[in-house]
DNA sequence: CTCATGTACGTGCATATGCACGTTCTTTGA
DNA sequence: TCAAAGAACGTGCATATGCACGTACATGAG
């Protein structure tokens, strides 16, 4: 079997140890790993980590659309909210409309957000550095262009 | 702002937008429910059907090597298998060496894997023609070198 | 042979994930 | 104004994920 024939058997649609998914649990999962790890002392989980990067960046929002902002199903983020909402990172706020409940970063939840950033950054390095920064940025063009195409199909 | 300054914050080490942590996550999820999608009239989910394809590649194997196989937790393996042994897919053996439990494919478990290859091979294919086959096989392998870079971390 | 060491495994706990279904509230058309 | 349609949400169910901890078994040094 020639060089070009073996790769093209490893990339093709067709072997299922190509599958995309598979591979993108597999990563994901096991970076999962390392995030957290690195969160640890922060006391916050990747997950939360991520909300309150958002919340952060995007101000309060509507849960529907905190989830949306997040590519995450509205039932689950209802769940995952509970724990930072009982450590008092966020309050869950009705509004006029009495159907919205508006997710609310608290002066603590900044806190806590701001004082993991750094501990965030050195475990992001690392994966960055690990990949090298062009190959990486690149990296992260596709999942953004797959999740992009997933969602719209 | 111009344009290099715009991109190289985009895709900045530090900026939180960029956690490849939250990103992989994200394209996991919603990947994951176009294959759970397709594979929904076989029966299988997503990870039920990667379970049966390792066997069917690598053979019957002790449950630390498929998780190894798997990149997934040994213990979280352990329970995922309860559904597939449950439905008689697999079975669960002794070995000589009595704390070895040995996966095997059962004859029904090989069949289903095959009646729903056909049904992964069309979500699959939709997936790779989204991104294009090119930047598809790129990105697979951007996230085996991520995956091999985390876990020797 | 025996005991210390190491290996393979299961379970309790906590969080993560999404679908189906039902509830409450708002909006809109007649 | 009022009923139908639609929007936002919560819960039950099932699976997924991994860590901490404990158990059973195998192996090797003495």
């Amino acid at each position: 079997m020639s060089q070009s024939e073996r790769k093209s058997e490893r990339h093709a649609t067709t072997n299922v140890a190509a599958c995309t998914c598979a591979n993108l649990r597999k990563a994901a999962r096991v970076v999962t790993q390392r995030y957290e790890a690195a969160l640890q002392p922060t006391g916050l989980k990747a997950t939360q980590f991520t909300v309150l990067a958002t919340l952060t960046k995007r101000g309060d929002l509507p849960l529907t659309h905190l989830a949306d902002a997040l590519v995450l199903d509205r039932t689950t983020l209802t769940r995952n909210l509970k724990p930072l909402a009982g450590q008092g990172l966020i309050t869950i706020e009705n509004e006029r409309d009495q159907r919205v409940r508006r997710i609310k970063l608290t002066a603590k939840g900044s806190k806590a957000f701001k004082a993991a950033l750094p501990h965030w950054e050195k475990v992001q390095s690392k994966i960055v550095a690990g990949l090298g920064h062009k190959r990486w940025s690149g990296f992260l063009d596709d999942l953004a262009a797959t999740i992009a195409e997933a969602r719209s199909t």
